[in-house]
DNA sequence: ACAGCAACTGTATAGAATGACAGCCCAACG
DNA sequence: CGTTGGGCTGTCATTCTATACAGTTGCTGT
């Protein structure tokens, strides 16, 4: 059962933007997408990390058409499971929130990149009027007109009623402040 | 709630094929597909029904991307049996909120830009579980994504406690969107 | 009989997306 | 020291897609 192919860290942030794209938008992202939401300024490096995927047998590659991108295995179970998984948590009591941090903003690019749970932090809960879903870090300094800065913590809770999809972003002020 | 629209025969087997695809392929069909699958000699047909079906609110086609179809509503929680969802609509008053227009927002780029209040728009009250204190307008595509596009509206929240500032911001749909 | 609508075919085209080739940088390894 | 592999930029030809416009057909209500 465990013959997980062992990824790189890159090929893990791929596979996870794959997963997160499916879950979000319903499609598979293309090439273009996965360098955007990475920083990479070539869709070729997107490319690769796909076939370095394929080849490992974590995903499978359609070829000839658009989004033909397929989890496969694990990263296919992992997926449904976290479609189940929605709302299952009881709320935490009201002292303190135990947040997810699942991946990095490039601020100023796509946000919501990766979903990878690097970490968990707690934070208070008064905080939030509404619970968050989890927690982005903030890279780069282009949204320094908004202050938000770079190592900024970023309280993202998604509202994916497809009719008014909401995200919600709230800053988590400097107190987290990561060098 | 059951506001379900009437669908014509060939609209309902439109939304069943593409409900399939996405379960058997992991990806909504393309034009092509779906006229191939039924029979039709030219994408066209397929579109029409697309528009058809995103005019009736059943899906929403993204628009500018390849395999831009997205379940709404009753059709997309159909497909998602293994999820529990809650959605809490308190579905109170209509009430409306007027909101200033301040400025705009560069998406992926110093967010808050000017104050300025070019001018008013109205919204419904229940989108909101907080009321938002005035709307930004998004510049460009570099947050697509994130699922904000060029023209989307953005409600903004200012809540400037000192010690944590947050900033919320919620995408209001593309229901105003600016060409 | 005519208007309107659903359901197509056919044609066309801008733009999106795949996937290949050629390089560059760097760390690891024998 | 040379080689290998991960990771990336740049460029590009081809193919795929979305989507508009122009027609046709058959049914339905007026």
């Amino acid at each position: 059962m465990l013959d997980r192919p062992k990824l790189t860290d890159r090929q893990q942030q791929i596979l996870d933007l794959v997963q997160t794209a499916i879950e979000r938008t319903g499609a598979p992202p293309t090439r273009a997408e996965i360098a955007a939401a990475l920083g990479f300024k070539s869709a070729n490096a997107a490319e690769e990390h796909l076939q370095a995927l394929a080849r490992k047998g974590v995903i499978e590659l359609v070829g000839g058409t658009s989004r033909g991108i397929r989890l496969r295995g694990e990263a296919l179970r992992s997926l449904q499971e976290s479609r189940g998984r929605q709302f299952s948590l009881p709320l935490p009591s009201l002292a303190q929130l135990a947040l997810p941090l699942v991946g990095r903003v490039a601020a100023g690019s796509p946000i919501l990149a990766q979903e990878h749970i690097d970490q968990t932090y707690v934070v208070e809960a008064t905080m939030f009027q509404r619970k968050p879903d989890y927690l982005l870090k903030v890279r780069g300094m282009s949204m320094r007109d908004a202050g938000i800065m770079d190592g900024d913590l970023l309280a993202v809770q998604k509202a994916r009623e497809a009719k008014n999809g909401q995200i919600v972003v709230a800053r988590l002020g400097d107190e987290v402040t990561v060098k």
